[in-house]
DNA sequence: GTCTATATGGCGATAGAC
DNA sequence: GTCTATCGCCATATAGAC
């Protein structure tokens, strides 16, 4: 992320607005937005809080512009998954182990987009659901329709995507529950046991 | 809930404390623990904010025994489930509908409970686990092995549990993705749905 | 056990110098 | 475009009357 701002402005330079929106990514990230303060943002960003205000007219729109900004481009890790020509069921594979990776690789966009479904009103969902998912859920309502003509295609697509991330967010209190072996952390095996549970409830009945 | 507690005090009485609790255990459903202020909790509880503290040592300890209670007694509306003798197929069936209900009836619970996930130690997630699921897990993790000895139980509990609780917390941005029928709304169907997932996932292969 | 009054500090946001 | 200084408010928490 931090590469397309570096290739526009030169050299490891971000500009002070990219630098406070990029600051602010994480607090929301990690704590929520109501239990982030401007003042926070404004230490870690290196500026003052009438400095963050010059770029932005409230808490609420540097938010905005936050999971604006972190919720862009996701989709494009996806299209070496959907360019590649091969059998419906090595690319439902191919996509589930790319879910897994983009919602491990950037942390931050992962927990932004948890507590997004947990407070956004029907507006901000609708802007999580186009800019993130809904090309993706288009070709992967396709490919389900491919897999299994007779199968309600939304309802697939749905459990596909609940599987994989919701088998990250369950992670930390998995350590929890009996039978919990190590190798269960391992992205192979998650994408592997997901993958299994998909296909098989793909196949006709 | 409150029956309980009308029992042990008579008529419809309910003590300033567990007022106090119900009403923060309601906001911070709501909200998340940061965004709700002591004195929302002293307003809805028509208390002052020294009534509270006269309970409560500080707004932590209110939110631990909110959540205490709200995590208390879940585990005894599966005992219907586990009593009733019939096939492991049908067991499993009326599990994921009484995992569907629970949540369904107590969404401040399930709120809560997705705070708790997203934001609460390694402590306090072992609460969650132990006062909630634990027994349910156990149960659960041996029907599995009933169902499919060769496979991985706890991988596969786990994912009848993401399935059920996903699939709710998917309900409002499911709305904005193509194919979205009403139907997809009734508990019938979502839970129709994940039922026969996990039945053919558990088939052998 | 509940209240009013208050302490103390952090909050979002702004004014105005440079 | 960034700063220091400050506003007014609300936050958690406490003191002490009744």
């Amino acid at each position: 992320m931090l590469l397309f701002t570096e290739r526009l402005f030169g050299t490891g330079h971000v500009s002070i607005k990219e630098k406070i929106r990029q600051e602010a990514m994480i607090l929301f990230a990690e704590k929520g937005y109501s239990a982030v303060s401007m003042r926070q943002v404004a230490t870690l960003a290196k500026v003052s809080v009438a400095g963050i205000y010059h770029h932005y007219p409230d808490k609420k729109a540097l938010y905005l512009d936050a999971i604006r900004f972190a919720f862009s481009g996701k989709e494009d890790i996806f299209n070496t998954v959907w360019v590649m020509q091969c059998s419906p069921e090595k690319t439902l594979t191919l996509f589930i182990r790319a879910l897994f990776d983009v919602l491990l690789a950037d942390r931050t966009f992962h927990r932004l987009m948890q507590y997004e479904i947990m407070e956004a009103d029907g507006e901000r969902l609708q802007l999580l659901a186009q800019s993130v998912f809904h090309q993706q859920f288009s070709l992967l309502i396709r490919l389900v329709q491919q897999l299994a003509p007779t199968q309600d295609a939304h309802l697939m697509a749905t459990t596909i995507i609940i599987l994989v991330e919701g088998t990250l967010r369950a992670q930390p209190i998995n350590r929890y529950f009996p039978g919990r072996k190590a190798e269960h952390d391992q992205v192979e095996v998650m994408a592997e046991h997901v993958t299994q549970v998909v296909l098989k409830a793909l196949q006709a009945h």
